[in-house]
DNA sequence: CGGTATCCACTACGATACTG
DNA sequence: CAGTATCGTAGTGGATACCG
């Protein structure tokens, strides 16, 4: 391993560590509870296979993660390396321009989702929810339509027909959903706004916004200047 | 600008501003207070010219800095990343390896100290003090003498004979004096060792390791099991 | 499922020299 | 002091196919 910037600073050997491409995101997935390498890929669709596995190599040998018969795991120092993952998410969900329609992905969407059902708020009986996602970014070619199957205390995410039936439909643009789980902009007003619509069994619709905890992000207070260059 | 990584998630983008190459510590130069385009240049010198202009551009279109008539300066969402960088840096002092010799760098070394010298507990006459380094790895075409002139509250790093009379003569291992300056070595128990010989005016001598503040990040604990791997 | 292996394209970067 | 301009290359990583 040769030293990138020859600096004794803690912050440079650091950064050798992780500020290399992709570390940062492959972190959070570890950090979000993904622990088996296609996991950890669904979080970073767009990484190729083997650098993945370099840079998964590179973490265990920085002494970073673990890999217990095929189960990666952070060691403390990876835990601690984790708040630092957190720390520049919250402030990247502070400082950052709102969300780019070239970042749109309804797959990575679903993803995320699927890790962040409060359970204990879920009904005895299965649930499934099926989303439909319209104002998707034209050339992106990731299916349009996902299925959720909450059967406590599993959550399996979809993307063909399950074949149970659907307890609630939401018909939703991507980019206000994404919005929505970003916390910047509050689902009761993008279902008012007609930008998602939630149907199906009376009662299960009426509880899905409480059953979906958005991103752990999402709380993130955000100076008012950049709220303002939200609006504009 | 084109997205990296493609994701929505603050953390991706978040990183495709913070974790390209030689970013964190051009930062960490600002958060420790340089302004000027050659003093950022002094604590990064093995980047080039065109692309610390690149990457400072870069930081500038992106609200992290700004730059008024030859002054760099944190924004206020600068500021904010640079608590990042620091977190970042106390990671690295916790949990990365001992100090290698391919990192030693006596110019980066006495450039860092000039930054940390508690002025308050100066002499109210000028003070200068001689360091030199043995111990240098072969190669290194560095100067292995340096002089601080310390005359409040003005301090000043030069690297040829600065034509006053040395108060202070530093004689130091480059790598005990690194360790010292790191925390991971306190500076008395390397004095004991002889790896750092202080010799001159008694008084002075007596006090310089008084007036010598060590990094911002020297005194991070460190795991027991960090500091047991350092003494292997 | 969790990787390897090969090959090729690109581009980011360093080196060097020049400038207002 | 604070950049620009030019050019050659190392090395990074994407694509693709194969493997235990």
């Amino acid at each position: 391993m040769k030293s990138v910037y020859g600096q004794f600073c803690p912050v440079a050997v650091a950064s050798e560590i992780f500020a290399e491409r992709w570390t940062p995101v492959i972190l959070r997935e570890l950090v979000l509870g993904s622990r088996r390498f296609n996991d950890i890929q669904r979080g970073v669709p767009r990484i190729s296979r083997a650098l993945l596995v370099k840079r998964l190599r590179e973490l265990a040998a920085h002494g970073v993660i673990s890999n217990e018969n095929g189960e990666y795991q952070l060691t403390e120092a990876g835990h601690e390396l984790g708040q630092v993952v957190v720390h520049l998410g919250t402030w990247g969900a502070r400082w950052t321009a709102p969300v780019r329609r070239d970042r749109l992905d309804a797959k990575l969407l679903t993803w995320d989702m699927h890790r962040r059902i409060a359970l204990d708020r879920l009904p005895e009986k299965r649930v499934v929810v099926r989303f439909d996602f319209r104002g998707v970014p034209a050339g992106n070619k990731a299916p349009k339509t996902y299925w959720l199957l909450l059967e406590r205390p599993e959550v399996d995410l979809c993307i063909i027909e399950p074949g149970f039936d659907v307890d609630v439909y939401v018909d939703a643009d991507l980019a206000s959903f994404t919005k929505v789980w970003l916390g910047e902009l509050p689902i009761r007003q993008a279902i008012r706004d007609g930008d998602i619509n939630v149907t199906g069994d009376r009662q299960s619709a009426r509880d899905f916004p409480s059953w979906l905890l958005l991103s752990t992000l999402a709380a993130v207070s955000r100076p008012v200047a950049v709220v303002q260059r939200r609006v504009a």
